[in-house]
DNA sequence: CGGATTGTTGATTACTTTCAACAATGGTGG
DNA sequence: CCACCATTGTTGAAAGTAATCAACAATCCG
């Protein structure tokens, strides 16, 4: 267990390592001007860091399109995946001068980065601004929240039922197209890839959803969804 | 399972409904004066409720005194504790017009109230009080997250292990004082009392803590508990 | 077409929950 | 002050669920 636990984060860290060495930093962008209403659009391949932890905190960052994880890096060489990031959402909000976990690009995608130093003095003047970052903070809080529900409940079903609700919230076809690998499912829901596979194929055998690809899940009975998120 | 769940689900919420039928709530108190420096300070008994899901979110509050646990009650009879709030933390804060999680006194507690509605509108104004606002709720993001990572966490001794650094981080003797129960403790990690009380016997067993009472915990082994953590 | 990555499935093991009984504690009234 | 009862906590045995180990299938890329 130590062992493969051991490997796992060499591996893993392997990789960070070897993301981190061509991935562009927002850092090494030309400083924003702070007056500026439009910032620049950053653009991030597949897999490669947008921040790392302990990183200094910089900026607030906004999708514009493609998905974006954030997630920690635990010492046993687990890693938790803390939100996925959809287009229009923010993330990178940190309480103290560094951020406590990592960014990275799901998918193919473009951000626009919001320099904290300018908006957080820009929001000591204007009012409106400071409630605009407020309520960004505490829409940030009531996923967290949602998300250690999510954790604490007991079954893989139910949380594999909740995070495909979660997906397919804004699809009304019920046609989910996943961009995060099952290893990135299972590190949001706290299981294992294997664990996620085969309770998706138990949802299939159950008639709920349909796989007709890997990456491609088909929700045919929604209703029975909702029942295992009670 | 289903009628286990069912009853625990009956026996919580008439014990609910019992507690909220004299509890002290701050609706019922004169509205506070919007410009005064100085909220009144509200008492609460053991085991009555601050506030209820669904409750229209009226205010923040500051805890003067006591632990309060904020929890939310799910459809399968489970409860899930979101936070313990130690003198100092603030809690009750929401995005919408409404409270989606309960308030109770763990304790007997003295809590501030603070009009949220005075209070975003100041923000509106004055930049720093929006600031503040701000990181009041960074710090509640912060914790969130933590707690995540802390329920995406596999065992039960971690888990434990976790927590009890938690409580012992601002006692440099190590004596721990629970004030909350079994029950309040296994909600909070997800796990069950049965698991919670086996585990700190594996550990006082083990001559990481020893149990003199029930309610008091004793961290002989401190380095020993990190080490579970990581 | 290989080779690597990603995903699925089976068998076994380990851990947590559940069910059950019992012990300890604390408050109340006789 | 003590006995009693309710609440809270502990422990054991059995059952259930997810993790682990392992093999294999499918997919993607160069």
């Amino acid at each position: 267990m130590t062992t493969a636990f051991a490997l796992r984060h060499e591996d893993r860290f392997a990789q960070v390592q070897a993301v981190n060495a061509w991935k562009i930093r927002p850092t090494e962008l030309p400083p924003a001007r702070e007056a500026s209403p439009v910032q620049p659009v950053l653009h991030f391949a597949q897999d490669t860091g947008i921040f790392a932890e302990g990183d200094e905190a910089v900026s607030f960052y906004k999708v514009v399109s493609g998905v974006v994880r954030s997630c920690k890096f635990q010492n046993d060489g687990r890693r938790h995946i803390d939100a996925f990031y959809m287009p229009g959402d923010v993330f990178g909000f940190e309480v103290g001068a560094e951020h406590e976990l990592s960014a990275e690009a799901v998918t193919g995608c473009a951000v626009v980065a919001y320099p904290r130093r300018a908006l957080e003095a820009r929001a000591g003047e204007d009012g409106a601004a400071a409630l605009q970052l407020y309520n960004f903070a505490m829409r940030s809080l009531a996923r967290a929240r949602a998300h250690s529900q999510l954790l604490g409940r007991a079954s893989a079903a139910h949380k594999l039922a909740a995070f495909l609700l979660e997906l397919s919230a804004s699809k009304p076809t019920g046609a989910i197209d996943l961009v995060m690998t099952r290893q990135d499912i299972a590190d949001y829901l706290g299981l294992t890839i294997e664990t996620v596979s085969r309770t998706l194929s138990l949802l299939e055998r159950e008639g709920v959803i349909r796989l007709p690809a890997a990456r491609r899940i088909l929700v045919t009975d929604r209703a029975h969804l909702q029942s295992l998120c009670e």
